[in-house]
DNA sequence: CGACCCCTTGATTAGCCTCAACAACCGTGG
DNA sequence: CCACGGTTGTTGAGGCTAATCAAGGGGTCG
């Protein structure tokens, strides 16, 4: 929201996720730039960076949409996260040498990558951007922490809902708008494989949704109808909306 | 509550968890110093922080064990978070002014509570403190993916395998030693809470993994018998073993 | 000593998975 | 322009895993 007027941001969807939270500073909108300096496109499916590659660059997504995931031995696959524009993908990176998971391009997309030794400047030279962004990192933690909750303790159609609207909550952090309706590029294998279902049980669970009143669908998109319901059902709590950044260090 | 000690022992937990992966300089061991200044006790199974309560304190756990959870609208529980001598709890208080889960004493404990302005200074002086701890959470964050992986795509066994496997890594890096046997102070409601299963269900499976010869119990310890076989059928990868500090800044 | 918690085991049930078949849609190449 | 294979969505039938319900035993603490 906040955002100096007249100069331009650019293709910088880091900076511009940020300055939601803080008013940065030119020092701090170039260290940024300098991150977002190179862009690569990938195509819709393409493996951006596979499980066990050598994991030196994080990815900024500037355009689409990614997910991580991992396989496991049974054969089935567990998607972690879903990567918007202005995420950082494969931040694990910074703990471990090689890739923890596989990030793929669930859409068209485009990336920024940048080696890890960025995030050393950053540190060393721009501390308030570094705290903003382990505040970020916490949040997502308990994002995923959420959504831990909901395999383990709910019911099937709920975790649907869930998703439904943390994709919906976190897209309006992108685009700003309302944002009621939205053409979803998942498959359902896709969605079952985020929380924990089969195929064809998020088909059922849609239904009913849908015959129930709380959705939409038609062709890819979903619309929500009665999004207080779908909360309440889903057990949601926005954890984008307030993040605490009083303990930031000043510039 | 309140501690008066002279020297206890050795008090800092967290310091000596850092020191696994950097040599710490003595600025960096001042400050973390002042982070456990403070002190305090807690019986077995008290509330140390509420959910929604203000959480401007962050807490070290210098002795015992503590857990996180949250409690869903239908009344179940789910474990999110152990936590382990020279883990820090509550770091959610770092993204939030309220507390996102209900952090208690699983034993007596002792915990050193300091206030998130703490982190203010780390990340302004102490840029490489600041750094590792950001992998230290993004190493925390794929390890509680990896439980969400085992609890959307793996059976009630493999589930309670995974959790023996990571209870004894975590507390190897504690103890240090082998350590092929632990006095488990969790009930097996608990264990449930913490994977995704009831109660009864966890009793189930270990004495399908005991009479399998994966483990042994008596009373409230277990030990390891096969400690291949149940890392195998767990899918475990241990998480901590390898943190990559290469791009930390200098101190 | 009694109350309570926890572990244990059995019987039954329910929710979700598996398997299967078909329809709708898409991009591709002839 | 249409024919085609492949992918995705949809729906039905039946099976299995884990939940639920229930009851008894052992240990611990007040």
């Amino acid at each position: 929201m906040v955002r100096a007027g007249g100069k331009t941001l650019g293709g910088s969807c880091l900076a511009k996720r940020l300055a939601h939270y803080v008013t940065l500073s030119d020092a701090e909108r170039a260290a940024l730039a300098k991150i977002e300096e190179h862009e690569r496109t990938y195509k819709r499916g393409t493996v951006i960076r596979q499980e066990h590659d050598p994991a030196r660059e994080l990815l900024v997504v500037e355009k689409g949409w990614l997910h991580s995931f991992v396989i496991l031995d049974n054969g089935s696959r567990q998607i972690t996260r879903l990567h918007f524009p202005g995420d950082i993908a494969g931040v694990s990176g910074l703990a471990f040498e090689k890739s923890s998971d596989c990030v793929v391009a669930v859409t068209d997309a485009v990336v920024a990558p940048f080696d890890k030794s960025k995030f050393t400047e950053i540190f060393a030279q721009h501390p308030r951007l570094a705290a903003l962004m382990f505040a970020l990192t916490v949040a997502e933690r308990v994002s995923i922490a959420d959504r831990l909750a909901a395999i383990g303790r709910t019911s099937a159609r709920a975790r649907v809902a869930l998703m439904i609207c943390k994709i919906f909550t976190r897209l309006r952090l992108v685009s700003g708008g309302d944002l009621t309706e939205i053409q979803i590029p998942l498959t359902q294998e896709d969605i079952g494989d985020t929380i924990g279902l089969t195929a064809v049980h998020v088909n059922r669970m849609m239904r009913e949704l849908a015959t129930d009143g709380l959705i939409e669908r038609s062709g890819g998109t979903i619309r929500i109808l009665d999004a207080k319901r779908l909360a309440a059902e889903a057990n949601f709590i926005d954890r984008y909306a307030g993040i605490d950044t009083s303990w930031l260090p000043r510039v």
